[in-house]
Parts: C-alpha cells; structure tokens; sequence
DNA sequence: GACCAGGTGAATA
DNA sequence: TATTCACATGGT
C-alpha cells in the first residue's frame, strides 16, 4: 500500500472546523490531526505549521472529498461583502471550513439518523453499523497500523431487520433505516440522481420514507455538493431569529427565502452560520 | 422531570 | 394548506 501525500495551504481549510462543523460523523482524533472515513476509505489530516496535510493511499478521492479545487478565499470574501452580519461575523470564524463531497449513500443514511438527535449521539450509531455491518480494513499511516470498519454495504444492511436497528440506538428511525436499505437496491440508483437538477432531484429524495426537507437538504448540499441548499434546523433556526433579524417561522419558508437570496452561496453559508451559533453556544 | 438534539409522518381542522 | 402530535434515546 502506497501512501500519498497531500500539502495544502492552510488560509482556508483547517480540518478540525471542517470535521467539527456537522457535516461529517465518521472520524476520530489521532496523534496531530484526526483518522477520517469515508465510505471504505481513510485518511490522517491534520494541520500544521500554515499547512493541511492529508495523508491516504488514495490522493486523487481525498482532494476532492475535501473540495481542493474549490477557490474558498472567493466565497469567504462574498460572505465578508455581504449585507448581513451574521454571516460577515461567521465567516471570520469559519473561514477554514469546506465543504465536503462524501459519499452519496453513506450521507443519505447518515443524516436519516441524524434527524431529532444530537451529534455525539449520532456519531456512535453510525460507528456501531459501520461495526456491525461494515468490512473490517486495515491501513498503514506513517507506519502504524490503523484497524477500521468500512461504511456497510447495502446488501449488509437489507438483511437485517428492524429489531437490530433498534438494538444499536436508532429509536423510531430504525424503520426508516431498515425500509431505506431494502428499497434502493445497492444504492445504484441514488448515486445516478445527480444528473437532475437541484429541484428534481430533491424531490426524489423527498419521496423516501423518513426524509424530510431537512434531511433532503443535507444530502444534497454533502453528498450531492448542490450549494444552492439552505438546511434548517435548530441550530439555524435560532442564528436566523436571534442574530439575522428573521421572522419567518415556517423552516421550510426560512429555506427558500435564504436559496433566493444567496444562491449557489447558500450551502457555504448556512456552514459558517452553523459552526459559529454553535460555538457561540459553547463559550457561554 | 422537563427540555433538547442537524425532524418526519400522520392525523386533524 | 397549515397546525399539532407521537415518536426512541441519552444528556443536561
């Protein structure tokens, strides 16, 4: 196993706010930086001395997993000229954040579990399928030998009934999980549904039971990198009451009021907005 | 013990 | 169409 690496100026991607910000559940701190995984892959990145480094045995899948071609000076300096303040003051603070492009089927799954629960909480469910269900792997990172569990594969995850959803901690959404898994058929057919537009293909992932708009927005903004996405959730909810002046109440009104104002800046935004209502929560 | 967490489906008016 | 409620679980 070769293992490659790659330098990255550290201006705009610092890896711990780009992990910490709810995009991703799969990672674990490691010696400078964190172990991060990604379908039944992994990668040791950490920042240092002005640089990202980002080491893997699969270059080519980590530089766009993190988003390297993406100019994030630009987008952070249309947040900074932006007329709101919220957003200008977020994007000071989460000016490291990029946004992920992840694997499609393991984001749908992912953020079904996500949904009224917290993250802590979420990360260890998803470890535990991923335990339970996934191909055990082994890698080699600067000479120490890493031991995990890759995302399961969906013919895993259809044999299992409701019962064992319900066992590792999903609650109701054990259901959701167990009817997703036997409907999609190896998952084929989300993966081709990024030839639809933003719209359509929202819609598509509306008509699976247990998504909502949220979770439909998530995937398509982490999964799919439609940044014309606004999720809401509490978290945005409350930034967009208490500190952007909103009064709209209706989530899925607060949504298409943020897309047709920012664009294809939404989904950009509406992370800086996340990690700095959270933080802000956090040093209080 | 109430409230909250990256909400959604179903019933009701 | 818009509101309201139940839903599992664990942390504060």
């Amino acid at each position: 196993m070769i293992m490659d690496k790659i330098i990255f100026d550290s201006k705009y991607f610092n890896v711990k706010d780009t992990l910490d910000c709810g995009q991703i559940f799969r990672y674990r701190p490691y010696k400078k930086g964190y172990l991060v995984f990604s379908s039944d892959k992994v990668c040791y990145a950490y920042n240092e001395s002005e640089k990202a480094v980002i080491i893997s045995d699969d270059k080519k899948y980590f530089y766009n997993f993190f988003d390297l071609s993406e100019d994030y000076g630009e987008i952070v300096n249309k947040a900074l000229n932006c007329d709101c303040e919220a957003i200008c003051q977020s994007s000071k603070l989460g000016k490291g954040i990029r946004i992920l492009n992840q694997n499609r089927v393991e984001t749908l799954f992912s953020f079904i579990v996500s949904q009224n629960n917290n993250i802590p909480r979420i990360k260890g469910i998803i470890e535990k399928m991923c335990f339970f269900l996934g191909e055990k792997k082994c890698a080699e990172i600067e000479g120490e030998k890493i031991e995990y569990f890759a995302f399961p594969k969906i013919n895993e995850l259809a044999k299992k009934d409701v019962g064992f959803f319900s066992s590792i901690g999903l609650g109701y959404r054990a259901s959701y999980i167990e009817r997703l898994a036997k409907d999609i058929d190896g998952g084929k057919n989300i993966e081709e549904l990024d030839l639809l537009s933003t719209s359509d293909l929202k819609n598509r992932l509306l008509s699976i039971y247990g998504v909502g708009p949220k979770v439909a927005d998530c995937v398509l903004l982490f999964g799919f990198h439609r940044t014309d996405s606004f999720p809401v959730d509490t978290w945005i909810e409350k930034v967009y009451h208490e500190n952007m002046g909103g009064t709209l109440t209706d989530r899925n009104k607060i949504a298409k009021q943020l897309v047709c104002k920012y664009g294809e800046l939404s989904g950009y935004f509406q992370q800086y907005l996340f990690y700095y209502k959270r933080s802000l929560e956090a040093n209080e």
